[in-house]
DNA sequence: CCAATTGTTTGATTGTCGTCAAACAATAGA
DNA sequence: TCTATTGTTTGACGACAATCAAACAATTGG
């Protein structure tokens, strides 16, 4: 398999990072990483098959919004939020905010 | 010509928002709307056909970000800052300076 | 080695987006 | 009234996005 694709901090593009997050679905991700620190793949439990998930997730890691560890047969996904912060101080709480209480 | 669509406070949606400052295009309007307080859609100077820029106004209008008034053969464009903050706290103060010094 | 599990990739389909030229509408001024 | 001026709308085109089924890859357990 390919090795999954992270942008470094620097790379960080707004335009795109607004754009992955304009998906209900990502959205909604994101907002359960918030919540939950580190998450499979397979435990969203979200209306879409696995092909359409392993998408939403590969857009959010190339615009830099999560990052994906491999260990074993799992994908663990966390939120990069301190490379987030560090490039766009306050954007990912006011959004999370603006998502809706948990 | 069909009037002026600016959908109310309560009806502002994220992922809308968040879709409408994806493009790099329309977070420039955003962003000079920000500093110059009110604009008419002639005097951006951005290189695109005035078709193509009236089509992100109205995106951005539509969304919610925008008002536009008119006024004899202008429409003067300025940003919704107040129903913005009041629905999205900080999302808007987040998005400005993430798109870098004017 | 074999089968089950987890997730990615490919190929196809369907729909939307950004862009432009051209036609149109509305207003202001001569 | 005629003519600029300003902006919207329409129609078209190419590019891209969301979705799914099916095939594939990688690991774990028996």
């Amino acid at each position: 398999m390919r090795s999954l694709h992270h942008p470094g901090r620097e790379q960080l593009d707004l335009p795109a990072v607004l754009y992955a997050l304009s998906d209900p679905t990502r959205l909604e991700i994101v907002r359960r990483l918030a919540g939950d620190g580190e998450l499979a793949c397979g435990t969203f439990g979200l209306p879409a098959t696995k092909a359409t998930l392993s998408h939403h997730f590969k857009v959010l890691r190339e615009a830099g919004i999560i990052q994906t560890r491999v260990e074993g047969v799992h994908r663990y996904n966390s939120l990069r939020k301190q490379d987030l912060d560090a490039r766009f101080p306050g954007l990912l709480k006011a959004v999370l905010k603006a998502s809706g209480p948990r």
